[in-house]
RNA sequence: GGUCCGGUAGCUCAGUUGGAUAGAGCAACAGCCUUCUAAGCUGUGGGUCGCGCGUUCGAACCGCGCCCGGAUCACCA
C-alpha cells in the first residue's frame, strides 16, 4: 500500500470520526503540496465543509488535528483556506529512496500482467523512401509498445507493408523505359530512394504526356485518363493480379530494393519488428468473411453486385465492401487481416498506429466487425496521431517539399558532431566511440522532440530551424544521465561506494523533492500506458533532469565531506539516473555515458 | 453540409479525476566556469487560457452556443 492511499484512507476515517459522515477513499481529494507551500501532501477539505457545517479552515484544522494525532509519519500540518497540508516525516522519504534503490528494473512492472497486445505501425508503401510523417509514426509505435512492456504486457509489434497497386506498377513502368537497366548498386544508391526516384519520373512523364495531348485537343479529363504510359501501368497491374512471370520477377525485384532500403532506415531510427505482413498475400483476405456476413443478412447487394454495410443507424453512410466484380477494397482486406490476427494470436487489444487521416476508416472497421458479429469487434483501436506538417502547410512529394526520413537523421547527426567537438566533450574517445554517441544524441534529440508533443496534435516542423540541443530536449535528458554516470566513476576512482541512504540523515527540501519525482515514476508509467502516450513520459524526464540540474548545482556530491550526507546524494543521484533511462528507454532514446 | 480533432506567452509546447498566485523551453536582456561535465545554473520582461453564456465554494479543464484552423466523408490505399 502505498502512503497515498493509507493517507486517502485515514482523512476519510478522520472525517467519519470527527463528523459522522460516510465519505470513500475516491471522494478524498489528496494532491502533491504545490512547490510555494510548506508540506508533502495536501487535502483539499471543501467538500467536507457540508458535513462539518464549518468554516473550510475550521475544517482543515480539525481534520489535521486528527491526523497527526493517528498517524507517526505526519510530522506537521498547516492550513491555508481549504488546503490541509500535511508534512511527513523526511525518515520517510529516505526510506522510499532506500526502496527504490533496492528495486530491480525500476520504473517496470514487477509481474506480467497476463494481457497482450499487438501494435501495428510504420506500414510504409515500397514505392518512395520513408519522410517524417513515417519518422513520428515509427517513433510513437515503437514507444508505445515499449510502454506496454513496461506495464507488463506481452507485444507483438507488426508491420503490414503496402508492397501492391498501381502507385507500385508507376515506379515499375518508369523504370522499364528510362533506367537502362540501372540497379541500386550501379547507381550508388540506396534502394528505396532509387525506386523512388522512378515514381517521381513517372510523374514527370505523365503530367507531359497530358500536356501533350491537351495539345493535340483533348479535354483535360480525357488527356489524364488516356496519357499512354498511364494505361501501361494499369496494364502492368492487370498482368501482375494475373501472375504474369516477367512482371511479378520485376516487382519482386524492385520490392526488394526498397525493403532493404527500409530495413537500414529502421535500424538507423532503432525501430524492429516481430512479425511483417506483406499485403500483396493478404489483398484477397476478408472476401469469403463479407460473403458470409451477406449470406447472415449483415450487408447486402447492390443490382450492380457490389456488396454494402448499412451504417447509416450509426451515424454514418453506406460503406463499400466488394466491388462490382466482386474484387476487395482496402476496408475489406483490413477485415480479413484482422479477423486473421485474432485467430492466430489471443490478443486482447489491437492498436493500429496510424495518421488520424484515417480516423474514419478505423471508425467504419470496428462498425463494421461488429456488425459481422465478431466479439473481438471492440478490441480494435485506433491510435490516431496528428500529421507532420511545414510551416507552409502539408508536405507535398509533387512539389518536392517531402522532408526524406534519411536526409534528416544525417542532418542531425551533423549537428551532433558539430555541437560536440565545438564543445570538446569527447577528447580521448576514439572515432567510432565518438560516432557512437553522436548518432544516440541525434536520435535522442528527434525522438523527444516528436514524443514530447501529445500524439493527438499536428506538429509543425520547420526544416529551416535545426532541432535543438538545449532546453527541453533530448540531448538535455541525455546530458543528464551523463553527468551522473561522470559523478559514479568519479566515486568508484575515490573508493566511495554507492549503499543505501542512513535514516538519521536528514534530507534537505530539494533532496525531498527529487525522491518524490523518482517515486512517481511508476505512476507515470501507469498512466502512459492507459493512455498510449509516451508524451507523459517524456515530460516527466524532463522534469526529472530539470530537477537533478538544479540540485546538481546546489548540492556538491563527492565534495560533501559529512560521509553520510554524501553518501545519501550519491545513491539519490544514481536513482536519478535510473529513473531517467527508464523513462528514456521507453521513447526508445538510447543514454550515452558520456557526451 | 455531416462527423472527428485542435486553439494556452512573439515561437514550440506542458498543465493529473475541476483546486491555491496558469508553467517550461526557445528567442531578448543581465549575471555565474581555478570546484563532481557551462549541451548547465540564476535572474528580468512577456498571458483577455479563441469568444460568450451557464453549472459551483472554486473553471484553461465540465455543459450549451458561436468564431478560427485542420482532417475526413471514393467501386484509391
Amino acid at each position: 500500500m502505498t502512503i497515498e492511499n493509507m493517507l486517502a484512507a485515514r482523512v476519510a476515517a478522520a472525517v467519519k470520526e470527527c463528523y459522522g459522515a460516510q465519505v470513500s477513499e475516491k471522494e478524498v481529494q489528496l494532491q502533491e503540496t504545490r512547490k510555494e507551500f510548506d508540506g508533502d501532501w495536501t487535502v483539499v477539505v471543501f467538500p467536507f465543509t457540508r458535513h462539518s457545517r464549518k468554516s473550510p479552515e475550521a475544517t482543515a484544522a480539525e481534520l489535521g488535528d486528527y491526523l497527526q494525532r493517528h498517524i507517526p509519519e505526519i510530522q506537521e500540518y498547516n492550513v491555508i483556506k481549504g488546503f490541509l497540508n500535511l508534512t511527513i516525516a523526511p525518515a520517510y522519504w529516505i526510506g522510499v529512496l532506500n526502496d527504490i534503490a533496492a528495486t530491480p528494473r525500476y520504473g517496470r512492472a514487477r509481474q506480467p500482467s497476463g494481457k497482450r497486445f499487438m501494435v501495428e505501425y510504420s506500414s510504409p508503401n515500397t514505392n518512395k523512401p520513408l519522410h517524417l510523417g513515417h519518422i513520428r509514426n515509427n517513433f510513437l509505435g515503437w514507444s508505445v509498445s515499449e510502454i506496454l512492456r513496461a506495464n507488463g504486457h506481452d507485444v507483438i509489434m507488426v508491420n503490414l507493408v503496402n508492397d501492391r497497386g498501381i502507385h507500385i506498377c508507376k515506379s515499375m513502368i518508369a523504370w522499364k523505359h528510362f533506367a537502362n537497366g540501372a540497379t541500386p548498386e550501379s547507381a550508388g544508391k540506396k534502394g528505396d530512394h532509387f525506386v523512388g526516384d522512378y515514381y517521381v519520373r513517372f510523374d514527370r512523364a505523365y503530367k507531359e504526356q497530358v500536356e501533350e495531348l491537351t495539345k493535340a485537343g483533348l479535354s483535360a479529363d480525357d488527356a489524364r485518363e488516356r496519357a499512354p504510359i498511364l494505361l501501361e501501368a494499369r496494364e502492368m497491374l492487370r498482368k501482375w493480379e494475373a501472375g504474369d512471370p516477367e512482371t511479378v520477377a520485376l516487382w519482386r525485384r524492385m520490392n526488394d530494393w526498397v525493403l532493404d532500403g527500409f530495413e537500414e532506415t529502421y535500424r538507423l531510427m532503432g525501430v524492429s519488428f516481430d512479425k511483417v505482413y506483406f499485403e500483396s498475400e493478404t489483398y484477397k483476405k476478408g472476401r469469403d468473411l463479407i460473403l458470409k456476413g451477406l449470406a447472415d443478412g449483415a450487408l447486402y447487394r447492390k443490382e450492380s453486385g457490389s456488396v454494402w454495410a448499412d451504417l447509416t443507424s450509426d451515424g454514418l453512410d453506406h460503406k463499400l465492401l466488394l466491388r462490382d466484380d466482386g474484387t476487395s477494397v482496402y476496408m475489406t482486406q483490413d477485415i480479413g487481416t484482422a479477423h486473421d490476427r485474432f485467430s492466430e494470436f489471443d490478443v486482447d487489444e489491437e492498436i493500429y498506429v496510424v495518421g488520424n487521416e484515417q480516423n474514419y476508416h478505423f471508425q467504419v472497421l470496428a462498425l463494421v466487425c461488429r456488425k459481422l458479429g465478431f466479439e473481438w469487434a471492440d478490441k480494435i483501436k485506433h491510435l490516431s496521431h496528428g500529421m507532420v506538417e511545414l510551416p507552409e502547410g502539408r508536405m507535398k512529394s509533387r512539389e518536392g517539399t517531402v522532408v526524406d526520413a534519411d536526409d534528416l537523421i544525417a542532418e542531425v547527426i551533423e549537428t551532433a558532431r558539430a555541437t560536440s567537438r565545438e564543445l570538446g566533450k569527447l577528447d580521448g574517445y576514439s572515432e567510432e566511440e565518438a560516432e557512437e554517441v553522436y548518432r544516440k544524441v541525434a536520435l535522442g534529440a528527434l525522438k523527444y522532440f516528436i514524443l514530447k508533443i501529445d500524439p493527438k496534435k499536428t506538429i509543425t516542423f520547420n526544416p529551416k530551424e535545426s532541432i535543438d540541443f538545449n532546453g527541453n530536449t533530448g540531448p538535455f535528458i541525455q546530458y543528464t544521465y551523463a553527468r551522473v554516470r561522470s559523478v559514479e566513476r568519479k566515486a568508484q576512482e575515490a573508493g566511495i561506494e554507492i549503499r543505501p541512504a542512513d535514516p538519521l540523515s536528514p534530507l534537505t527540501t530539494k533532496e525531498q523533492n527529487l525522491v518524490k519525482l523518482i517515486a512517481r515514476l511508476p505512476a507515470v508509467v501507469a498512466e502512459a500506458g492507459a493512455n498510449y502516450s509516451p508524451a507523459l513520459l517524456a515530460n516527466y524526464a524532463y522534469e526529472l533532469a530539470k530537477e537533478f540540474n538544479q540540485f546538481y548545482h546546489d548540492y556538491p556530491i563527492l565534495k560533501e565531506e559529512n560521509p553520510a550526507a554524501r553518501a545519501t546524494r550519491l545513491l539519490l543521484a544514481s536513482q536519478c539516473a535510473v529513473a531517467i533511462r527508464a523513462a528514456a528507454a521507453m521513447l526508445g532514446m538510447e543514454m550515452p555515458e558520456r557526451m
